[in-house]
DNA sequence: CTAGAATGCGTTAACGATCACGCGAAAACG
DNA sequence: CGTTTTCGCGTGATCGTTAACGCATTCTAG
């Protein structure tokens, strides 16, 4: 299970090499390798030994030796909003791509940061265009402006890309890379009737464009199906960056009040407007670790904060395309990051985490 | 901040090698390999040349390529209870262990499995010397048995060891993979509060000697201090295995009512106990997504189950050993794994994780 | 004063895989 | 039948690192 694979010579262990089998197949390292890559050029009888002798022994490449041998560099374009938006959200995203690139320089791996503004699609087109006239080995989008994101992967052709921290479903990309959407969405809805039995609730969803946000909602949505109780409003604000729209619908919120699950970073703002100097205590729950939502959670004004550990994610995603571009590994369609839940009891922890100690892999 | 290094040729991209601080050097790579490793045989004057350029170049030497050279197998014992033991759950610890194995094999990594019987402190005795015996490169410790662990650790000498799924506190290993168990009675005392705000509440310890066990209702005490109320009882088991010795102990139980805390896997025998025909519910919280535990949350005889992704855990494990022993990299003295909560609504997620979908690293 | 040891350093063969190159033999062509 | 093309295959350089080996010097000892 463990420790022999089948072996020439006794007495050394491990995975058979294209020595192993060009030994058993009576031919040359160099006819081993045109056989394993179909380049021609070999007969067939010849084909059909080297075959035999990669099923006997179970061969499969050392795809490091492979790496070094080649010594191509692969250099990777970044697309995503720029490392201040968000109250540094994708700073810490940034944080864990450099984490794994200092482990993946060796790997010939390089990347190229593209950002963009996360308001404006016209910044996210011209940054798209800078990226795919670079004529790069692999893409890593976030694609947290919807429309212009799916426009792009279209454009991409050949080049792999993987997306992180939200999703572009039914697109033709190499893996997605995110927590389930639904399933913190179903989490949210049972803190909500937790926290508050009775109800009613209020989901708030900023640019409910995003498919990220919808299956949130559809998430909290759905808990309550399950429960087979409770009475949801939804609240929605289309535009992004209207803070003062948001702020005046909040005021109209404030009149019918119920716990509220906000389905993005902005839940701070929400917390401020209801329970910063109300008597009664409406509870919210909300998206992203940022500074704003860690202060709301200490000073109570905010109940959970879920976290998409942005860190892990940047770490994860490199990794996949490396996997991918370099390796050439199967990756899959479809990696998940664990649903993170901070609460003031545990916010040290996880403030802590990241920087202090090492993030599990 | 992410391509370049500082580079002899131009034109070449990535990090510095030997060959570039030889040319610096004015010395040849054999002289700047007994430099870099201190084996003598190199004047003052030239060794410093060297440092120089090593200091210059940023070199830091490609791991995977020092491996290749060496092509000394390693081989780790793995030091835990038999797979079949606490319902499967140590089974999927080693899937994730084989699934790191499948990607260390060309790394030169190989494992011998060590298992003991976990309610029987002869049988890890046992297993202990066979592996101590064996000379290994590196050892993986499931510490379930306190006190022996402590004792085999002490034993290890030289040899690395990563103590997963549990701790050993003060104890000389190289790095411990485990959740907070802090932390997650924490956030078990925050759901228990907002499950029955009232209380009483009760935690039942099996085996009050495992210093993981002991974490974790200690967060949980310390959840209700924070919150400035909740009575708490404490219920103790010291010995393993009593199962009907735990059922008597329960019926008692019945008598005072209150939301319990399991801090282990039994939390579905209390759970029978309590809630399977009883009038009114009782909240339950317990650890680990076994399948008992997987069915009460099904039925709704528990409430929750923190779950340590065991998986992800062995994977985890074993690559620490191979960052540490094979390229020879600082491993962190911690690595958190994230706490994974799992309810009635998100529990086919769960199930699903570690076999269709890949885990997050 | 010279044999032998110790020092300082360069050369080179691995490790596993890739790929350009080239050689001989057979096949195709005039 | 002689020449070119194609086929089938082996050789060897390369990637970055390690480590054994060997060759000059210089130093020590008898």
């Amino acid at each position: 299970m463990s420790t022999t694979d089948g072996n020439e010579e006794m007495g050394r262990q491990g995975p058979a090499t294209v020595k192993d089998i060009a030994r058993r197949a009576l031919v040359s390292v160099g006819t081993v390798d045109r056989v394993l890559h179909s380049r021609g050029r070999v007969s067939a009888a010849t084909a059909e030994r080297v075959w035999d002798a990669v099923k006997q022994l179970n061969y499969s490449p050392n795809l490091v030796a492979r790496n070094l041998s080649r010594a191509q560099r692969q250099v990777f374009g970044i697309l995503m909003p720029a490392a201040e938006q968000d109250s540094g959200y994708w700073q810490i995203t940034i944080s864990g791509i450099e984490a794994a690139l200092s482990e993946l320089a060796h790997h010939y791996v390089a990347v190229e940061y593209f950002h963009f503004n996360r308001t404006d699609s016209d910044s996210f087109r011209k940054s798209a265009e800078q990226l795919l006239a670079a004529e790069l080995d692999g893409v890593l989008l976030a694609p947290t402006l919807y429309e212009v994101s799916r426009e792009f992967i279209s454009k991409l052709a050949n080049t792999p890309c993987v997306v992180f921290d939200g999703e572009v479903p039914n697109s033709n990309v190499l893996s997605t890379i995110n927590q389930d959407s639904f399933e913190s969405g179903l989490l949210a809805g049972k803190l909500a009737q937790m926290l508050d039995p009775e109800g009613p609730y209020v989901t708030v969803t900023i640019g409910s464009a995003d498919y990220h946000l919808r299956r949130r909602r559809e998430g909290f949505v759905r808990f309550f199906e399950l429960a087979g109780n409770g009475h949801i409003d939804h609240f929605e604000l289309d535009q992004i960056g209207g803070e003062a729209q948001l702020r005046a619908s909040l005021r109209r919120m404030r009149e019918q009040p119920g716990s509220v699950f906000v389905t993005n970073a902005l839940a701070h703002l929400v917390a401020r407007e209801l329970n910063d100097s109300a008597a009664v205590h409406t509870p919210i729950i909300g998206y992203d670790l940022i500074p704003e939502n860690a202060a709301c959670l200490r000073t109570g004004l905010m109940d959970f904060v879920i976290n998409q550990e942005p860190r892990r994610q940047g770490y994860n995603s490199l990794y996949a395309l490396y996997r991918h571009v370099v390796l050439r590994e199967a990756v899959e369609p479809r990696i998940r990051m664990p649903i993170d839940l901070v609460m003031r009891e545990n916010l040290d922890f996880h403030l802590n985490l990241g920087t202090r100690e090492r993030v599990a892999l």
